[in-house]
DNA sequence: ACAAATCCCTACCGATCGGTAGACACATCC
DNA sequence: GGATGTGTCTACCGATCGGTAGGGATTTGT
């Protein structure tokens, strides 16, 4: 992390008695990511953890620090959970399964992170694209490498970009859970359900990330090369 | 639009000396897209024209109003390429090449279009969502009625959900354009051509368009239903 | 010629912004 | 007990924010 001294506390506690710096993080990270930085006050993150401004500006010398600390932060719970994806399936093969799984899951528990990266990429697209290249590069090579592999094995189509394809699936990836809202004007109305019955907004949701996966996969895997010797092996039930 | 007594221009005259109120669109769009409503100050936007912050208080006699005489703007041109992209390809089949192609030409010649779509959805996501409801709810209607036909003929995938898989595409179409610089964090670096190569980053971005257009495409319609009569006939050689 | 409307300006308003100064409480270590 | 360090506070700073008041051009209608 950033922070120097910050030791890990063994157990999570309850949000409410987390240190103040730690709230802070938490409330300036939603703040940030539901009104954006510019849109958002030292005064209202304060108010929010139930400090004063002054005291914020004790743990975080400037605003700027503050965004910056939020920013590792969540760059760092990236940074846990790549690697954890690309281990646990990295000699097995249903490996774009474990990868678009752990990202999905990602984002989904917290959709808060999904908007924070969109808004900072089109904050400031500069330090974003060196921050992100420094955090992902290395997984990148590793990626576009396994669908070469995959291209030159059949399995992938041959007229797939790798990188591109790469960076169009993680658009999509952070844009489905940053636009979650929005994405609800295409939503069925006329299904019967109105438009705030929490059952049918799950439902919408569920539907949309099922088609997410389905895009991904289909727009990586070729559907069957050829009818040849082993058919039918590969094809997960859900 | 929302302006009274505007009467239409026959000939879009220079940038340069243009009325007022149109350079105060121009400029509030640029910078709203580039740093946000709340991270543009009025003084900014009325620099940027070249006349004072009152004279742009005349013409919007709010903020507030500034914001949402832009978006207008924005969905008017919106409203207008629509249709067109509908209509043109309306009997014929090459109706999603058709129309794909209009949706990419749309926000590819003014990428700040699609930045301020992203932008505004994050910031206000209920007011935007009542907003691109009424806005795209009728052909909405269209476009999946003309999936779900596809899907009767064989031509497109059983399994696709038809409303999920427009909002996603949709969303992957908005995000492509918006996160145009950051995408470079997933570019060839290898290459040879360092980051800086004009020439290099058209082809990365010539190369990303093609992959959104292919994944839009592979993921709508079957490979090949079957090697039925007639073959090969609607593959552009693009 | 005169009045009205249009358009842009200087000067200014109160509120809020990010940030600082410095006092106070408390806990610790010597 | 006193020195030190940590964390929070009140009070305040200059700058800038969105917005207003009102005057001076210029154009337009009559």
């Amino acid at each position: 992390m950033s922070a120097p001294g910050s030791e890990p506390e063994s157990a999570p506690a309850a949000a409410e008695q987390a240190p103040v710096r730690e709230r802070c993080l938490t409330e300036a990270t939603r703040l940030f990511a539901a009104h954006g930085v510019a849109g958002t006050s030292l005064s209202t993150v304060a108010r929010a953890v139930g400090v004063r401004k002054p005291s914020l500006l004790y743990h975080f010398p400037s605003k700027d620090a503050l965004r910056n600390a939020v920013i590792d932060e969540m760059l760092d719970r990236w940074r846990e959970v790549i690697p954890r994806a690309l281990t646990a399936a990295a000699g097995g093969k249903p490996r774009f399964e474990a990868i678009m799984g752990e990202v999905v899951r990602f984002f989904a528990q917290e959709p808060t992170r999904a908007r924070l990266l969109t808004r900072e990429c089109l904050d400031r697209p500069d330090e974003m694209r060196e921050r992100l290249r420094r955090q992902l590069l290395p997984w990148v090579g590793l990626v576009t490498e396994a669908i070469e592999l995959g291209q030159r094995e059949g399995r992938v189509h041959e007229d797939l970009d790798p990188q591109a394809w790469l960076s169009e699936i993680v658009i999509l990836a952070a844009g489905h859970f940053s636009m979650q809202t929005v994405s609800r004007a295409i939503a069925p109305l006329g299904d019967g359900a109105e438009a705030e019955d929490p059952e049918a907004l799950a439902a919408w949701e569920a539907r949309r990330t099922a088609e997410l996966l389905r895009i991904a996969q289909i727009s990586l895997f070729k559907p069957r090369p050829a009818p040849a010797a082993a058919p039918a092996a590969e094809e997960p039930p859900a």
